[in-house]
DNA sequence: CTACAATGTTAATACCATTAACATCTGCAC
DNA sequence: GTGCAGATGTTAATGGTATTAACATTGTAG
């Protein structure tokens, strides 16, 4: 048998916590949130609905399962621009954000999940939480990093990775759900787009040209 | 009778209609959108379920309508902004993003329902299509407003005002979700951190001050 | 081997959205 | 005014939902 031990024909299911949750991940991406039913889940391992209870307290812990998976994929995309060698650091810092809007992006529905405000207490979830602030902590990082590297000026990174992650944030949101104005026609039109907002953040964050305190 | 024509004791109601969509924005604000039921928010106009549906199609239907009312505010708070005297323009862009921000966390329930993703296809709604469109209108005449003033470049306003719009809009659906990372403790916190935002979206988008062409 | 914990099952409950069939009221043609 | 048509309510039914209780099977620790 592989890795992923697996009984056949068995009352017992063998890993039935992890399946459930890649069921659950895939019929939100196939049907959205509101698809998301804890019969449909369960049928799809040939399971009772009850048995998903042995497992998630609720549907609601179920989906904050779910959502704590995006965080980690999210924070895993950042940690890979991370372990790149960094040559220039303004190309290190689209590259961030750029691996932030296409995993967004890939999974919309997962995302919306994740942000949308279906959860309604996400603290309420450890698990949950967790992988959020994993997630965030690895965009503070990328955002120091900037600094060090003379890109951005030396204010508290935390602020300026909030904006930042707001900016990508709202881009990402509001083009899933189609309030894009600009309605992009293929990748490279959303890759200029995406070059736009990296440039006017940076434009916001860069170490100061000449420029007076503000106000 | 006076202008909001109401009938007592009677079989019909008056204005159903309308009631309706007020009882199911009080009961988002209250108890958040998986609070929200057809029947409790006909329960609450002392009414059957089914006469919902003489109003609206179906419980999305009734969402996209109140998700449309909550547009709407925005376009008015922005058009408040729009029909105040402008005497300095910095002031006019903050208070334009503060009229934004104050509103979706006034009713933060309300703003996730518009946003969240709960409404698959929003252009499906003519009524909450509409207006969508219009309240982004009136943030694209504040940003063109500001280039007029010389506070902003003279690029294309509707890129300009999508970023302003994506800054905004992921600055409110963040604190709302509590993701905040900066938790500020009162409104003079919160204050200083929008005024945060709005000096790194100014820097971001202003007038070039003896800066080269970008890359 | 045996008892127990883990993990499944079925059946029941209460709520939900939606629809069909029926009831009442309002307004308009006459 | 009379009466009819359409608008706007009603109740009752259907099928889906989350959740729980009571029961069944299995894996495993002793």
């Amino acid at each position: 048998m592989p890795d992923t031990a697996q009984k056949q024909d068995s009352y017992h299911h063998g890993d039935l916590k992890q399946a459930l949750l890649e069921s659950g991940v895939a019929i939100i991406q196939a049907e959205g949130i509101q698809g998301l039913t804890l019969n449909k889940v369960a049928r799809r391992q040939g399971v009772s609905a009850a048995a998903v209870y042995r497992h998630y307290d609720s549907k609601e812990a179920l989906m904050a399962s779910i959502a704590a998976q995006g965080f980690r994929a999210l924070r895993d995309a950042l940690d890979q621009n991370l372990e790149e060698p960094i040559v220039d650091t303004r190309i290190f810092f689209r590259r961030c954000v750029e691996a932030y809007i296409d995993l967004a992006l890939s999974r919309p529905r997962h995302y919306e999940l994740m942000f949308g405000g279906i959860i309604p207490d996400q603290k309420r979830f450890e698990e949950l939480h967790e992988a959020g602030q994993s997630a965030f902590q690895r965009l503070l990082q990328s955002i120091r990093i900037c600094q060090r590297r003379g890109l951005f000026r030396k204010r508290k990174p935390i602020i300026m990775a909030f904006h930042v992650w707001s900016t990508m944030h709202g881009f990402a949101m509001l083009h899933i759900s189609g309030q894009n104005p600009l309605q992009p026609r293929d990748s490279a039109d959303l890759r200029s787009q995406i070059g736009v907002m990296v440039q006017l953040l940076r434009r916001g964050l860069d170490v100061d040209s000449g420029r007076g305190p503000i106000q």
